[in-house]
RNA sequence: AGACUCGUGGUGUAAUGGUUAGCACUUCAGAUUUUGAUUCUGAUAGUUAAGGUUCGAACCCUUACGAGUCUACCA
């Protein structure tokens, strides 16, 4: 792999900095699980830490107790285990929440911070502020009464972080702090500061992040202390992974699961890690996607349609191969006389008999030379057995639709164009496929909210034993799908169709 | 509206001022095929624009245009 994020890092090394030293963070926060996008972030840190044979610690950046609980920290750590990275230490922000705090005390002093109340009256008077911050901490106010902000004045080239947030008052059980704190840091002074206080060398983040980068070279500069750390962590970023026709915002994803559209994260409809384990696919897999896909500043959009495109290709010629009917039209074989198995690759077998079911679209009719399957016109192979043709047509007394066709065992085959999938009639057994649509977010809508549902399909009773949980399956002409439970298939996706 | 960042075929990504801008996917065509899948062969298609510096520019400079992010007591 080659990309700018190395280049620069070999660059720092060029210009003396040790290679040893390099130190690498995955710092996610703990308010929701992991998707797609993250893998990202999470393979680049692990990827550098492996290049560089350096260390790599997951961080988490517990600021704010809003939405961070300990179901999240326990989901975190299992998808990347489930990964299979592997880091030396897990750390909290909120570990350094007393040293955060003496730091910030210390900029008080040094007159680098101020409180600003909820009228937006501004103090500057050290003595007060110390005094004000302390009641802060020890819960004397309410929220949204004082914060303390960092004194940038014309400092920073970009006047929007101009004098940010450092401390804020939230009332609220942190899930690991307890009460202990009233006050809590903000990112932009937590963030870079954890970074300085574990000795990370390269931080790692995504593109939106550029903006606080002044921001977070300032507060370093002001908290730097030689004795402890010479070297400066430094913020690279990197733009973040789009994938058309899918959620990948923390904020929507908690939004479904409030709404109820979703029953918990591993529904299918998402790109969470937690459905991609639950529609077994293989990491190895989903990171070689993200590797393929490279690291670069500028903004990009991929379609879920790559995406299943590229996991298609790696995972077709690994996956078993079945047989099943969706939609079933009944075929009675005039020239069929005795029931028989067909062995399948030696691993199960099958039964065939004079009533079998196809796929209702795999019969036409009308003759159309576009048209490869059955017809009157057409002859056809049943996978595994011989061409056949239809001669004619019955309605039964439930309306349905009943074709008999013949078998032909010894005509040429070469100009048949087509082969079909079937199931017998008297071997059959009922299971259910999940299908669904990605529920996606334009303009701030939701789309496919319902677009989760069960259809039925037919696969043979043998087959239906020699099934395993948790396996990918190819249904022959359908698509990829996991065997998730007893009698559920769950889609990974369909064949693009073509006709 | 401003600040910051970024513009390479349809998509993603290489080329660190020096061969004819490389690779992969998509699309299309042909071959193979008991999956209209896969595989194989081939084709189409690109440096946002204009100017400047240079023997030489995708790369450096200027301007314009376009896109993304931010302008939160989220991260």
């Amino acid at each position: 792999m080659n990309n700018f994020i190395i280049k620069e890092i070999i660059n720092d090394i060029n210009k003396g900095f040790p290679v040893y030293k390099l130190k690498f963070r995955f710092a996610p926060e703990p308010n929701g699980v992991l998707h797609i996008g993250h893998l990202k972030a999470i393979y680049i840190n692990f990827y550098l830490a492996k290049y560089f044979k350096t260390k790599i610690y997951l961080r988490f950046d517990d600021t704010n107790p809003k939405n961070e609980n300990i179901y999240f920290v326990n989901n975190i750590i299992n998808n990347i285990k489930w990964l299979g990275f592997k880091y030396n230490k897990i750390t909290y922000t909120s570990n350094y929440f007393d040293i955060l705090y003496k730091m910030a005390v210390n900029m008080i002093i040094n007159n680098k911070a101020y409180i600003e109340s909820i009228n937006k009256k501004k103090i500057y008077d050290i003595d007060k502020i110390l005094f004000i911050f302390n009641n802060m901490k020890i819960g004397r106010y309410n929220n949204n009464d004082f914060v303390l902000r960092a004194k940038t004045i014309n400092n920073l080239p970009n006047y929007h972080i101009k004098d940010p947030i450092m401390y804020r008052i939230i009332k609220k059980k942190h899930y690991r702090t307890n009460y202990k704190w009233c006050i809590y840091p903000t990112y932009d002074w937590a963030h870079g500061q954890s970074d300085y206080i574990e000795k990370i060398s390269h931080s790692l983040c995504s593109i939106e992040f550029q903006n606080h980068k002044p921001l977070y070279n300032w507060f370093i500069n002001n908290i730097y202390n030689k004795k402890y750390n010479i070297y400066k962590p430094k913020q690279i970023e990197f733009s973040r992974l789009n994938i058309s026709n899918t959620i990948t915002s923390k904020r929507y994803l908690n939004i479904l699961k409030k709404k109820k559209i979703i029953k918990n994260y591993k529904d299918p409809r998402l790109m969470t890690l937690n459905s991609l384990i639950y529609k077994g696919y293989n990491p190895k897999n989903l990171i070689d996607f993200i590797k393929k896909n490279g690291f670069t500043k500028r903004n990009t959009n991929i379609t879920i349609d790559e995406f299943n495109n590229y996991i298609k290709n790696k995972i077709i010629n690994k996956t078993k191969i079945i047989m099943g009917v969706r939609k079933p039209i009944m075929i009675i074989l005039k020239n069929f006389y005795k029931k028989k198995y067909i062995y399948i690759n030696n691993s199960y077998k099958i039964l065939i008999s004079k009533k079998i079911y196809i796929e209702e679209e795999d019969f036409c009719i009308k003759h159309n030379s576009n048209f490869f399957r059955l017809s009157f016109k057409n002859y056809v192979r049943l996978k595994y057995y011989y061409p056949i043709k239809a001669y004619k047509i019955k309605i039964n007394k439930y309306g349905k639709k009943i074709i008999y066709c013949n078998i032909y065992k010894y005509i040429n085959t070469n100009k048949i164009k087509s082969t079909i999938q079937w199931v017998s009639s008297i071997n059959k057994k009922n299971m259910y496929i999940n299908d669904y649509k990605y529920i996606y977010i334009n303009n701030n809508k939701l789309f496919n909210c319902n677009s989760l549902n069960k259809k039925k399909i037919i696969i043979d009773k043998y087959l239906y034993n020699n099934l395993k949980l948790n396996n990918n399956y190819q249904f022959l002409r359908i698509g990829f799908f996991n065997y998730c439970k007893i009698n559920n298939f769950i889609k990974i996706f369909y064949f693009k169709k073509k006709y």
